[in-house]
DNA sequence: TCGGGAATGCAAACTTGTTATCAATCTGGC
DNA sequence: GCCAGATTGATAACAAGTTTGCATTCCCGA
C-alpha cells in the first residue's frame, strides 16, 4: 500500500516531464529515517522540499488535549513543504516515519534555482496545490454534510480505486483507531459506522483489515447520498 | 466591507508587481453583473480565470436537500477559477454576485501565455495557492477539533482583522443564517454559540449585525482555548 | 407612526457522537 | 498449541447539534 488518505491527490514526480524530475532529484539530498523518526516538527523554520523516496509518511498534528489529527499520509513521489517555500511558513504539521523511508530533501535556495529555470516544475506545483485544494474543499464540504458512514464509505472507495480490476473486491489494512484519527472522530463511531455500512454488506469488518466485496454497488450506493446536485456536463 | 469569510488568505493582485498586473488586466473583458447573477454555475466547462474588480461575489453550492454551503465571498482584487485552469476540472462552485460586480475575465489560452511569459504570474498564484490550502488546512481541522463557539470566535476575529486600530472594537454586517451556511450549521446552533459568546462579553448581538467590543480580550480568549500545541520559534 | 417582513429567541423531541469501561476475539511469536 | 497484546464489540451516561414550530423584536418605507 503506498498511500491511503492522500485524497486521490497525484504525486508530484508523474507530474514532472523527465528531465524537470532528473534537475530535481540531482539537487535533493536523499536522507534516511527509522519508523517513527520526526522528519519535521510544526513550528520548524528550516524551508525546503520534501519528496518521498520510499517508504510512508504520516502528516499530523497533536492537540493540545493528547488527541492526534491526521491530515494525510503520503507515498512515493508524493512532496510537502510548499508552505514553507511559497507561504512563508514554518512547519505547520509534524511529519513522521511509517516504518523505515528515505526523502529526498531539497534546499530552498535550490527549489528557487529550479523555479527560474524551469517553468515545468512551477507548473507542476501549480497543479498540484489546485488539485489538493479542490480535493479538500470537497473533504471539508463533506465533514460538514455527509453523516459518517456516508464519508467513510466515499473514503475507501477512494482509497481503493487504483485496484485493479475496477470491479473486483478490495481491501485495505486499515485499523479503526487509525481511521478515527482521520475523520477525526471517536474509534466507537468508526466502529459504528462500519457496521452498519457491514448490515448492508458495503463492507467486510476484518481484524486490522476492511475488504470492499462490491465496489461497483458500493459506488451506486454512495452516489444515492451524494448531497451535491450532480454536475451537469455542458458549457 | 471587502470579504469576510475569505480565510484571511491575499488577494491575487497585491501579490503581482505592476508590470505582472498591468499585463493581466489588459488581457482581460471586463464584465458587469446584477445582484444575484450567476457569473459561473457548477459543472460549467469554459476555463479561465477570473478576477473581481469591484463588488463581491458568494462562492458556493447547494445541495440536493436544499441547503446552501458558502465556501468562500470573494472582494476587489480576489480571484477564482484556478482549478478549471490547472486541475482541468468544470467549475466546482456556484459563483454568484453580491450587489452589483464587475468581474475582469481572462480567458485560459490569454493566462497560459501570460504564464509563459511571465513568471511572477505562476510565482503568484503558487504563493495564492499554498496560502489558501493551508488556511484551508486549518479551517478543517477547526471544524474537526474546536467547539461550534470558539470556531465561530476564530472567525469573527479574522473578519476584522483589518479594521483599524486592531485594539478598537469592530463590527461586521453579518446576518445569524448566513453565518449558519458558512459553519454548515444550523441558525440555531449559531445563536446558542454567539449568545454563549455574548454572556462573556465577547461579542454583542445586534440586528443583522455583530459588534467585538474588545478584539484584544476575545485573542486572548481564543488562545486559552487554542487546541493545537503553540508553535515553538527555533530550527 | 405604524404595519409588514426580516431577523432573532426559545422550547421540545430527536439524532449523532463522546468518554469511559469492560468483554470478546483475533494474531503472531515462542 | 498457547498466551499476551492488539483489536474490535458493547454498554451507559452525557454533550452538542438538528428540526420544527412559534413567539418576539427590530427596522424601513408607505
Amino acid at each position: 500500500m503506498t498511500d491511503f488518505f492522500d485524497l486521490d491527490t497525484p504525486a508530484l514526480l508523474p507530474l514532472l516531464p523527465d528531465a524537470t524530475r532528473d534537475a530535481l532529484l540531482a539537487a535533493a539530498v536523499p536522507v534516511h529515517y527509522r519508523d517513527g523518526a520526526l522528519v519535521h516538527a510544526r513550528g520548524d523554520h528550516k524551508p525546503g522540499l520534501s519528496v518521498v523516496r520510499s517508504g510512508t509518511v504520516r502528516i499530523g498534528n497533536p492537540g493540545s488535549d493528547g488527541s492526534y489529527t491526521t491530515t494525510s499520509i503520503l507515498g512515493p513521489g508524493h512532496c510537502f513543504g510548499e508552505f514553507t517555500l511559497f507561504a512563508d511558513l514554518p512547519r505547520t504539521h509534524d511529519v513522521m516515519a511509517i516504518g523505515d523511508v528515505v526523502i529526498d530533501q531539497i534546499s530552498a535556495p535550490r527549489v528557487m534555482a529550479l523555479y527560474d529555470a524551469d517553468p515545468k516544475l512551477g507548473w507542476a506545483l501549480l497543479c498540484l496545490a489546485t488539485r489538493r485544494l479542490h480535493a479538500l474543499i470537497e473533504f471539508a464540504e463533506d465533514l460538514r454534510r455527509l453523516p459518517l458512514p456516508v464519508q467513510l464509505a466515499k473514503h475507501l472507495l477512494a482509497m481503493t480505486r487504483q485496484h485493479e480490476p475496477a470491479t473486483a473486491p478490495a481491501s485495505v489494512a486499515l485499523v479503526q483507531d487509525d481511521l478515527a484519527s482521520m475523520f477525526g472522530v471517536s474509534r466507537v463511531s468508526i466502529g459504528k459506522a462500519l457496521r452498519r455500512l457491514a448490515a448492508d454488506g458495503l463492507v467486510e469488518i476484518g481484524y486490522g483489515r476492511l475488504t470492499l466485496p462490491d465496489r461497483p454497488r458500493l459506488a451506486t450506493w454512495l452516489a444515492e447520498r451524494a448531497v451535491l446536485m450532480p454536475v451537469t456536463a455542458g458549457g
